[in-house]
DNA sequence: CTAGATGCAAACTCTTTGCATTGCC
DNA sequence: GGCAATGCAAAGAGTTTGCATCTAG
């Protein structure tokens, strides 16, 4: 396996900073846009190359709405789920000790056996309750 | 409110049809080359308006994964989940009272307020195993 | 007969890619 | 200096839309 240098660019650390600060789910655009008013010099594929390089990297982690608009938002490393503010946004991070209960209802009763998971709930965070 | 009549048309009753049979998640373009090789006569715009039609009416659902594409099973009823074959595609529904777990954890230890949840899992059907 | 559905092609949106230039190390 | 990143523009892929025609009811 090759190693590769990843560079660390005005670009890069600009994306990286606003998902950390934000929080919640962008779209590539809307990275875009925010930036811009700020006025970074930088093009959209820019921010959609930076933003595959940072999934690979395991920085931030990516979803698809059921549209299909592909949504980044900043991710700590390790297996979790998202709780996910319908009124503001912000997303929790949950850890997913009980799908263990779901695992052993499937495997016993529909004889299904649990490899991956995904999981989104949807809700009110402690701030817009 | 107005009521708008909808049709039972050849379109719709095979792309129905197709998928009640198929119990897995087809994107747009399968439905549209499976039905073609039966020789059936359609576009591929009355594919994707009959998905927005079935999936208006709750007869299927849709879902996009991570890379954004976007795809739709056929669905019962009511609030389910779905355990998806890593083998074979097929898609089973799950129900979902064990979410309840979650919900009243969630609220202790993160303050977050559940109102919907959204849950894949994959693995391997009583067939593939 | 008439509202609704379809086919076809064009338009759109989102994302990716090629290539010359610029920037990090 | 050399490899990697960027900007820009063009290409692609997937999806939607306008409109004339067809069809279910």
């Amino acid at each position: 396996m090759v190693e590769r240098t990843v560079y660390s660019t005005s670009a890069r650390r600009k994306v990286a900073e606003l998902l950390r600060n934000e929080r919640r789910y962008l779209t590539a655009a809307a990275i875009y846009r925010i930036l811009k008013t700020q006025s970074a010099r930088l093009a959209l594929s820019t921010v959609y190359r930076t933003l595959e390089t940072l999934a690979s990297t395991g920085v931030v982690s990516s979803r698809a709405d059921p549209s299909g608009e592909l949504s980044f938002v900043y991710c700590h490393d390790g297996h979790h789920h998202h709780a996910i503010c319908t009124k503001c946004g912000h997303v929790d991070e949950v850890s997913c000790s009980a799908v263990d209960v779901f695992r052993a209802a499937l495997l016993e009763e529909q004889a299904f056996e649990l490899d991956k998971h995904a999981v989104e709930f949807f809700g009110r965070c402690a701030r817009c309750r």
